[in-house]
DNA sequence: TCAGATTTGTTCGTATGTATT
DNA sequence: CAATACATACGAACAAATCTG
């Protein structure tokens, strides 16, 4: 289908970068302009997928881009959380 | 019939329908069938997942099935109920 | 009040299958 | 075929509520 129903969010399928990539641009942004602080937890996974209209495994990845820009850590069963400025 | 989109019976991995919607089926039969009592307690989680072999969180997702069709209701900390048949 | 067991609630970690581009 | 994306499913850990002793 060349048709696409008008993207519900920021988020845009069109686009030559990933909706993953997008989600982390997007959430980047927030922590940094402080919307997001140090030590607070990010959205969850779930929480991501059905805010941005994307599966969860897609949320998850964009969570773990996060991660390797060293920008949140993730701790199991309780969440992702903004990296502190001081680095602890 | 070839058909086994509602299998009555134990679970089909092999089956389009998910495991989690044939055994929401299966719980709301025995409701139906009066073999779940209204007021009475289905089976937890735990046990759902151990007698049905699946996951929890599958167990969960029937559970949450039997939920949305009103035939349940859940408290935290005790368990779901099969849904009074006055309504309460 | 506290400790322990049980149960539901939430979240991240991982794998498989399918569909689309 | 490869990358992206979604749905389902199992596993592990953490959290909160309930009940019993």
């Amino acid at each position: 289908m060349s048709d696409n129903s008008t993207p519900t969010g920021p988020l845009d399928a069109q686009s030559a970068t990933p909706l993953y990539i997008q989600l982390a641009e997007i959430i980047a942004k927030q922590i940094a302009s402080g919307s997001l602080a140090p030590d607070r937890p990010i959205p969850s996974e779930n929480r991501l997928a059905e805010e941005y209209g994307v599966a969860r495994l897609t949320a998850r990845r964009a969570t773990q881009e996060l991660r390797d820009r060293g920008l949140v850590v993730t701790v199991r069963g309780k969440g992702s959380y903004v990296t502190p400025a001081n680095g602890g």
